[in-house]
DNA sequence: CGTTTTTGACCCGCGC
DNA sequence: GCGCGGGTCAAAAACG
């Protein structure tokens, strides 16, 4: 059901930890969580990083960002062979009117359910490619219709099939497309460091 | 014709 | 043990 979208790359993970989203005007961020546990034991949680991850978008928006560092307290399956290699998932909500924002990866839907204190159904997608077993959650906000809350766990195996990368999304930048200006404008908020 | 969506069933952890 | 809330499976339908 979803349109045609044209694979916009407006998602992107640098090596680092830190993220950064240089989405378009359409997508206004108001609350962005993560939630990184660690294989380890550690169940701190860690409120507030040494490095705190600041990231504005949408700046017609006006409305700020807030981001939030988590650890999820992954306890280790006291096996020994036992790789608990789960464990990153990142909460964004936005205030969008399209439910499912493309982030350049192609995700196929698996479920539907609908959850307490909310009328809204919320969807379950998990990335298409084989061996990627990145999964992600979407919802609607009950009260505020306006708002999305995308969750995102796992991390990708290979590369966004769009081959969209932070640096390659300058040299393809398509002047002739409008909608990719807000993109620019991103980019150049956040050069690469 | 291959891939995705749909949708109810199933499953699992947890609290009672 | 059972029910509930939440997450996933899978078969058929729908899509392109």
């Amino acid at each position: 059901m979803n349109p045609s979208q044209s694979p916009s790359p407006n998602l992107t993970f640098l090596s680092d930890e830190k993220t950064i989203y240089p989405f378009m005007d359409n997508y206004d961020f108001s609350n962005l969580m993560f939630d990184v546990g660690e294989g380890g034991n550690n169940g701190l949680i860690q409120e507030e990083p040494s490095s705190p991850t600041t990231i504005v978008t949408g700046e017609s928006g006006g409305s700020g960002s807030a981001l939030t560092t988590l650890s999820k307290k992954e306890s280790t399956g006291s096996k020994d062979g036992e790789t608990k290699e789960v464990g990153h998932r990142v909460a964004i909500r936005t205030r969008s009117q399209i439910d499912v924002m493309d982030d350049g990866y192609k995700w196929r839907k698996y479920g539907k359910k609908s959850v307490k204190n909310n009328t809204n159904k919320r969807n379950y997608y998990k990335c298409s490619s084989e061996g990627c077993m990145v999964k992600k959650r979407v919802e609607r906000d009950g009260e505020n219709a306006a708002y999305v809350i995308t969750t995102y766990e796992g991390v990708h195996n290979h590369e966004s099939p769009s081959h969209v990368y932070y640096n390659d999304m300058v040299l393809s930048f398509d002047h002739d497309n409008p909608s990719q200006h807000s993109l620019l404008r991103s980019i150049q908020k956040f050069p690469p460091s």
